[in-house]
DNA sequence: GCCAGTAGCTAAGCCACAGAGAGTT
DNA sequence: TGAACTCTCTGTGGCTTAGCTACTG
């Protein structure tokens, strides 16, 4: 029996959501993710079927398993055919989530959750991806866009391994190739961790970024390791938020490493968030921006978006908290990726990317962090505590601001 | 290229006070 | 040992201000 359903406590939860830290079957997850467009935007995959604590990242095909990256890697990873396994958002249908996960329905663990099956059946499609990455227009919902996503992933296990596998269709391999013929790599940083074995980027050694960039100079250096791990989620989205993606590329060495799982997944973890303030050397402003303009152009940037879409509905409107809540690793994270080609800039991508580079600071103005309230008793006294030029003042002194008569002013 | 002025943005700090938590009786 | 009480500290939102960066002439 695995873990019980976070929400109704009845069933046994299938899905993990990262945004709410919960375990939820399917039943819940829609419920839950259908109140509203915010929490339709929440990523989620399957739970790890092993630890029932954490979001499983790959599916063992042999073992009809869906492990999180810890316990893929105690199972020794490399050692069995795997598919990794892509997030979602909005309300999938069961038909898309099977086109996600073919195995959840052919080998639902709970066979006898009715109610889950249910919640299948009548989950709804939420598409909520921006245009530019959306589905072409015979669907709102892109299933090859979800088949890329596990190619690319595959791409990179398949390395370790020297074996294509895990491809559910022949044509996989075929699209997978071209994947990597545009993308020549992709390389996640969990090659560090769980799937070591991989040194950086060897495949552009013509290329004058990937020269710049190698994993092998790469350190990882938690000085606080228990900090990453105890320290307060706000803390990690303090400074996350305070970081901006032009404060995310900023000056300070890269310093990521690690040679375990651990550390892997410290790194996707809670603590993940800190680690983005650290980037690659290579990494500067100019190539934030090209990384957001890439979201302007699907063609010339698919590898890089495939990389970063294999993880989750990325839109222009997600932050870059989405691409940490989907699993998306810190490379991924850290501005221009070390795959990518220095393509030269047409003057169509030209006129994309300030595009994009206009989108991105215009919703830089206007973007709002979530702050997160420990004692809503407090914030609903605040919110009606009268002010002068914005500080609180003594009960009965004169106010220039009344919360709850605006138009009160001296 | 250097410098001064300007604009825009961000983080820090301020305020009163309810309530949590520690310490004392 | 547990209850009652006192005291200290925290956190809450709107606004201002200092400091920083980018841009322009």
């Amino acid at each position: 029996m695995g873990r019980i359903c976070e929400f109704c406590r009845e069933q046994r939860s299938i899905v993990y959501c990262r945004s709410d830290a919960a375990c939820l079957c399917l039943s819940c997850d829609r419920n839950v993710h259908s109140a509203n467009a915010l929490s339709q935007r929440h990523s989620r995959t399957l739970l790890c079927e092993r630890c029932n604590s954490q979001p499983a990242v790959v599916r063992r095909i042999d073992e009809k398993v869906s492990l999180c990256k810890n316990c893929d890697c105690i199972a020794h990873a490399g050692s069995d055919k795997r598919q990794a396994l892509s997030c979602y958002t909005g309300c999938p249908s069961a038909a898309e989530l099977s086109t996600i996960w073919s195995f959840l329905l052919d080998n639902n663990p709970s066979g006898d959750d009715s109610t889950c099956k249910k919640g299948i059946g009548s989950l709804s499609i939420t598409d909520n991806r921006p245009a530019d990455i959306q589905a072409p227009p015979q669907g709102k919902f892109n299933s090859h866009n979800t088949s890329a996503t596990v190619e690319v992933s595959e791409i990179h296990i398949s390395d370790k391994s020297n074996v294509l596998m895990g491809s559910s269709t022949p044509a996989l391999g075929n699209r997978l190739n071209k994947v990597e013929q545009i993308a020549g790599s992709v390389n996640f940083p969990s090659s560090k961790g769980c799937y070591s074995g991989v040194k950086g980027s060897t495949i552009y050694e013509d290329d004058p970024f990937s020269q710049d960039f190698n994993m092998d100079e790469v350190n990882l250096s938690f000085e606080n390791y228990e900090e990453l791990f105890s320290g307060s989620l706000d803390n990690t989205n303090q400074l996350f938020e305070n970081n901006d993606i032009d404060g995310l590329f900023g000056t300070k060495d890269m310093s990521v490493s690690g040679s375990s799982c651990q550390d892997a997944d410290a790194v996707e973890g809670s603590s993940m968030r800190r680690v983005m303030t650290m980037q690659p050397a290579c990494s500067n402003a100019e190539s934030a921006d090209s990384l957001m303009s890439c979201k302007t152009q699907p063609t010339i940037c698919f590898a890089r978006q495939a990389s970063i879409l294999s993880f989750s509905n990325l839109g222009g409107e997600n932050n870059a908290e989405d691409y940490q809540e989907c699993g998306a690793s810190t490379m991924l994270l850290m501005g221009e990726p070390p795959w990518s080609h220095p393509y030269p800039e047409s003057s169509l991508a030209s006129s994309s990317r300030s595009n994009a580079v206009l989108r991105y600071k215009e919703k830089k103005k206007t973007r709002k962090f979530d702050k997160h309230v420990r004692y809503e008793s407090r914030k609903a006294r605040a919110d009606v505590r009268r002010r002068v030029k914005g500080r609180f003042v003594k009960a009965g002194d004169a106010y220039d601001y009344d919360p709850l008569n605006e138009t009160r002013s001296f």
